[in-house]
RNA sequence: GGGGAGGUUCCCGAGCGGCCAAAGGGGGCAGACUGUAAAUCUGUUGGCUUCGCCUUCGAAGGUUCGAAUCCUUCUCUCCCCA
């Protein structure tokens, strides 16, 4: 077995794949050109793309050459599979200065600078197809009755779909016949829901050129309470640090079930797997030292070692008792000291800041004993927070255990 | 194109013309317990100038003292037939 392969497959990297053997053989043969498809409907990448971004760099430290394409045109159709409903068709103006927001986000993940890595949107030959043209060469290589087997439209019969939507995998096959004819990519990888447009353009690219190409794909990554894999209640876990601060990043992986420690170490950090047995093997309270490791070594991969210094101490400071190093990575925002002066109700600086998203709502975080201004517990819905809470210029605010804010005083 | 069923608060899903800001569940938030975990239990979950007021039940009109509940039109979704 190829050992950039193996080091996939003994990181639970590895679901499907359509010939395993052959890929070996393939990773030894010398570099293997493969790629893997980003949608760019969203403003960033979140945690669910993860996995293939790690996957990506793995073998790309191995040697191999990797294309990462912004689906700038496939976004505009919309990939059906593993979604219940249809998705909103977005706009061209969003897609486009989403696909430019993805590009430089993966660009931090892997090093496009040499010829190691390619990044490439397939709206480059998608945008301006002739339909009568790709009906006749592409579209005549695929059964719709064979199409219609496929569990991720199956699925979508019962609840409908449009016709728009089941072109989808179409255009995603025909990237890979183009990626293969241009650029000699000779696999695809990505998600397990998308197995099936995997394996249709491996098929594609087979019947045109006659060249067996690969699909690899990954298992979608759940927690061990069966909640989805990034979501917060802001939504998903973004990696741009203005949507999803940096502590709040931080802490997500800080928090993770016990159960899924080991896991995560593998699939999201680059950590040895030997450090990572280990550090999986701990109990009880030391298993803390290993989400400790698994949120600081992810941080420092989206965000940089500074940025996850900042997080580790602004934990450590606002849990762990010991006074405040380096905050500066916790939700913040300024005000006034003359508005401070005057003194501004407990309901009122919750709303201001992103603690509490209404009056009531805050109403109800103090009512319920979960606001802490400055280590004093506030009960009173009238009380008034003024300057005798200023500590160090600045004000820590707490919403329950867990969400902080940092008020500075200007 | 014809026929049928529907669009309810973050999600699912109840809802006799008044007692509906709307049952129940999920999710979220907070509290207790803890290990910044899980599980469990409790409270809470539209907004506000909060003993009251305002905006919500696909959209717009209408009937009524009074509508999420009745009527009309529009719109969207699903199902059956073509």
């Amino acid at each position: 077995m190829n050992k950039a392969l193996e080091i996939l497959q003994e990181r639970g990297f590895v679901k499907q794949c359509t010939d395993l053997d052959l890929l070996s053989r393939k990773l030894d043969e010398g570099s293997l050109t493969f790629y893997c498809g980003f949608d760019p409907t969203g403003p960033s990448l979140h945690a669910g793309h993860l996995v293939p971004l790690f996957a990506m760099a793995h073998l790309n430290r191995a040697g191999h050459k990797a294309i990462a394409l912004v689906g700038g045109g496939t976004a505009r159709i919309g990939d059906p599979s593993g979604k219940t409903e249809m998705r909103k068709i977005l706009s061209y103006e969003d897609i486009k200065s989403n696909a430019e927001k993805l590009k430089a986000q993966i660009s931090r993940f892997i090093d496009f600078s040499n010829d190691r890595a390619l990044l490439l949107d397939n709206a480059e030959w998608l945008a301006n197809l002739n339909y009568i043209d790709f009906l006749r060469e592409i579209g005549r290589h695929f059964s719709v009755n064979r199409m219609l087997s496929f569990e991720a439209y199956k699925q979508r019969l019962e609840k409908g779909l449009s016709f728009i939507e089941f072109n989808y995998q179409l255009l995603q096959s025909y990237d890979f016949l183009i990626l293969n004819q241009k650029y000699g990519c000779g696999m695809q990888i990505g998600g397990d829901d998308q197995w099936g447009n995997i394996v249709a353009g491996a098929d594609l690219t087979r019947r045109i050129e006659g060249n067996e190409v690969i699909g690899l794909t990954f298992p979608l990554v759940t927690r061990s309470d069966g909640k989805k894999m990034g979501k917060t209640e802001k939504g998903a876990l973004f990696m741009n640090p203005e949507m999803t601060p940096v502590f709040e990043f931080f802490q997500y992986w800080r928090n993770v079930a016990d159960a899924d420690v080991e896991k995560f170490l593998c699939l999201y950090t680059f950590l040895p797997i030997e450090e990572i047995r280990e550090l999986g093997s701990l109990k009880d309270q030391e298993i803390n030292r290993a989400k400790e490791v698994l949120a600081y070594e992810i941080t420092k991969i989206i965000h940089g070692k500074d940025e996850a210094d900042k997080a580790l101490e602004a934990a450590k400071a606002a849990f762990g008792g010991a006074s405040s190093l380096d905050k500066s990575s916790i939700p913040s925002s300024e005000i006034s000291s003359e508005d401070i002066a005057k003194g501004i109700n407990v309901l009122d600086l919750y709303t201001m800041t992103a603690l509490c998203g209404s009056k009531g709502d805050a109403r109800r975080l103090v009512t319920q004993g979960g606001a802490t201004v400055s280590d004093k517990k506030i009960t009173d819905i009238d009380a008034i927070i003024d300057s005798s809470y200023v500590e160090d210029g600045e004000i820590m605010m707490k919403a329950g255990k867990k969400r902080h804010y940092r008020l500075i005083v200007k």
